[in-house]
RNA sequence: GGAGAGGUAGCGAAGCUGGCCGUAACGCGCCCGACUCGAAAUCGGGUUACCGGUUAACAGCCGGUACGUGGGUUCGAAUCCCACCCUCUCCGCCA
């Protein structure tokens, strides 16, 4: 949610912002519904005015031990038409507000614009995709081949884009997990969290995900629960309704789980592999920072998740998304993209974004400034630090040798008992 | 699932025989000041948020709303009634 008053005072600057996301919101709606909001609380209010006026007399006359009944004479009807104005102005009100939730997030001015992925601007690469002197194959093939990936006993138990892991597979997951949540928690500061997930709808509109986009996630049948999509929800959420202190910022979270998309919409993509699951590990970064230092948290986050595909030893570019393909709630987004070379081309494998204020206005998520004064919001950031699957893929198909092997990063191989070369079931 | 207790400011807590009690007693924390070489302790003062109107103003002033959430009774609800949510304790069940 941005802020109410940038909508009354400065439209432009939001249809500017929506248009440059390719967006057909229109902010002349808002100003109507905003400017009845605005109407029907100015007359409520002036009759709550008198009402309250004429009380505080009653009660002075019953103190006193003189008869109220002049003063309530009539106040009766009063109320009675300050409930219907007052359930109007409610409904104006909640018109107003769930506009404001399906409004996505300004971009900010250095966000290069565009309309769609094609715009993205390249902003590093590093590590040459390796060339291969035998036909590549992909991480399915690989996977299956080996003995790890079983996509079919997977459909069996629950149906498309789930997949079971055995043996090497499984302990390569929790390898990747275990060497990510290492490198965040001894070498950049960051705590580490379980957090719970199934969340509530509360949980889920803070952070974005609800009202606008409930199709995309799985609910569960008896209760307002819901299946988390990424860790970004509950361990954003954890400062909801809090006042940090300045002096404790920025804090930084770390959590390795599972994240569950309903990938509605998504028919007929990624369809083979472990691209897009509905069910999928990953490691998440999320930090609370200063608005004055968010920028530079961002790009701090950033490179702690490019530093570990280096240390993977995967070739990798960052981009920096343009505004049309931008998620609802950032304000600005860096993807880091592997190379796949049985796709010959580079994949997301993290997604990094400084959401700004968007969410903590959300979750009124504040901090009190150092020597005291008015809590402000805090601003919100969250990167996958990385995908655990996607970083599977890469892994098998950068690593992969001509008898259909693969050579383990050295940097995973203290987690997996110092196995180099996965050759087969283990 | 059964029984009980509770949800009020940044935190703790009073109010709950309906009406100067919501810028909300009292305490803690925090901010300013006094004392001090400095600090602690002590003393004095200050410290809710959001919305509407006015406005150049996110200043001031006027008004409204908020005591878990939503309803109801009433001229008037933190206070009385109903429903729901959440937390805690005990019991039951259970990884």
């Amino acid at each position: 949610m941005i802020d109410l008053k940038i909508l009354q005072k400065d439209p432009q600057r939001v249809i500017k912002a929506l248009a440059d996301r390719a967006s057909d919101i229109d902010v002349a709606e808002f100003l109507a519904l905003d400017a009845r909001r605005r109407a029907l609380l100015t007359e409520v209010e002036e009759l709550k005015g008198r009402r309250n006026a004429a009380s505080a007399e009653v009660a002075r006359a019953k103190r006193a031990g003189q008869s109220a009944e002049s003063f309530i004479d009539g106040l009766g009807a009063l109320s009675e038409r300050i409930k219907e104005l007052d359930i109007q102005a409610q409904e104006a009100v909640a018109a107003t507000e769930t506009w404001m939730l399906n409004l996505p997030n300004l971009p900010h001015q250095s966000v290069p614009v565009g309309a769609s992925e094609a715009d993205n601007q390249e902003l590093r690469r590093h590590g040459a995709p390796r060339s291969f002197d035998f036909p590549v194959k992909d991480h399915v093939e690989l996977g299956q081949n080996l003995g790890g990936l079983d996509f079919e006993r997977a459909a069996k138990l629950a149906g498309s884009r789930f997949c079971v892991a055995w043996n090497w597979a499984a302990r390569l997951e929790r390898a990747l997990i275990s060497f990510f949540l290492d490198v965040h928690t001894r070498e950049n500061g960051y705590t580490e969290v379980a957090p719970p997930y199934i969340v509530n709808r509360s949980t889920m509109a803070i952070t974005g995900q609800l009202p606008k986009f409930g199709e995309d996630l799985f609910k569960l049948e008896n209760r307002e629960y819901f299946l988390i999509p990424t860790a970004e929800v509950p361990l954003t959420n954890l400062h909801a309704g809090e006042v940090l202190e300045e002096g404790d910022l920025p804090l930084a979270y770390a959590a390795q789980t599972p994240c569950f998309r309903s990938e509605a919409g998504s028919y007929g993509k990624d369809t083979k592999g472990l691209i897009r699951m509905h069910q999928f590990m990953k490691v998440e970064m999320v930090r609370f920072a200063h608005p004055d230092d968010s920028y530079n948290q961002l790009e701090l986050m950033r490179r702690q998740a490019e530093d570990l595909l280096e240390r993977l030893e995967l070739p990798y570019r960052t981009i920096v998304l343009c505004t049309g393909d931008m998620g609802f709630g950032a304000a600005k987004t860096y993807d880091l993209e592997t190379w796949l070379p049985a796709q010959n081309t580079y994949r997301e494998i993290s997604s990094c974004s400084n959401c700004e204020d968007f969410q903590a206005r959300r979750g009124n998520i504040r901090f009190r400034p150092r020597g005291g004064g008015k809590a402000a919001f805090a601003h919100t950031l969250n990167g996958s630090g990385l995908a655990v699957g996607r970083t599977l893929v890469a892994i098998l198909e950068n690593g992969q040798r001509k008898d259909g092997s693969v050579i383990l990063p050295k940097a995973l191989r203290p987690y997996m008992d110092g196995m180099d070369v996965i050759a087969g079931r283990v």
